[in-house]
DNA sequence: TATCTATTTCGATGGCCGTCTATACGGAAG
DNA sequence: CTTCCGTATAGACGGCCATCGAAATAGATA
């Protein structure tokens, strides 16, 4: 039983475990929809090397404030950015004391993953 | 030695072969720049909707007349989404009479599964 | 309570993007 | 050569989005 945090939306992962990978059958305009909004989440090249950062941190754990001395970015703009990631079900958030901690969500990675997935031409 | 159609760019697919599983090692700012503008391209639901169809079509090959009857938008529009599809790598095309054909580009969409592929929780 | 720090929210701005209509192009067939 | 069909390009319009500075909130400390 997982827990999720607020804002965060549930509806999404669920989309993505019922799509088909691309190359088996097309996606409805429903599917469609759900699945873009992650790709569109991640079509941004400060997103993007923000999962990144969290993704490949050990211990899974990232402060917002190592992620915005990362870039040359406001502060605020960051924190958009991980609202966007939190809303597509990309990150998790949890407050600790002052700071605010990201997680990385594997499955929804996995799952986008899978869906691009194209079997190896024989 | 693969042959490519104009106005489709290589470097894209160069870009992904060299960066590494968001999960391992955070990208750098070309990297992700490079990766977000394909990402961008799966962004929109009916661009996703087109490389599935693309991608699923057994032969490998669709019409874009094919394409256009699946959706209710103008041909304009359509045409300007293969466009955008096909700048970014994911699909080439070939004219033959008055057809042109779609293809999917599938080292293409492998980088972007293998980019996302998180080592399964143990 | 007062205050300091870390983070989020708010409001505004400039630029990019999806869509359309109209037009141009490419090739095949009279 | 002209006409027709399929597709691509050009230009315009409206809406969304990345970014910023300023203000609000949450929590710790005193």
């Amino acid at each position: 039983m997982a827990v999720y945090t607020e804002g965060q939306s549930m509806e999404l992962l669920e989309i993505l475990e019922c799509s088909p990978p691309l190359a088996r059958e097309p996606l409805d305009a429903e599917q469609a929809a759900g699945v873009a909004r992650v790709f569109k989440a991640l079509g941004d090249p400060v997103r993007l090397r923000i999962v990144s950062i969290v993704a490949s941190r050990a211990g899974g754990e990232v402060c917002v404030c190592d992620i915005t001395g990362a870039f040359e970015l406001s502060q605020p703009t960051i924190s958009h950015h991980l609202k966007v990631l939190k809303e597509v079900g990309l990150l998790t958030s949890e407050r600790r004391a002052s700071w605010v901690y990201y997680r990385l969500v594997p499955e929804t990675l996995g799952e986008l993953s899978a869906l691009l997935d194209v079997p190896a031409t024989v």
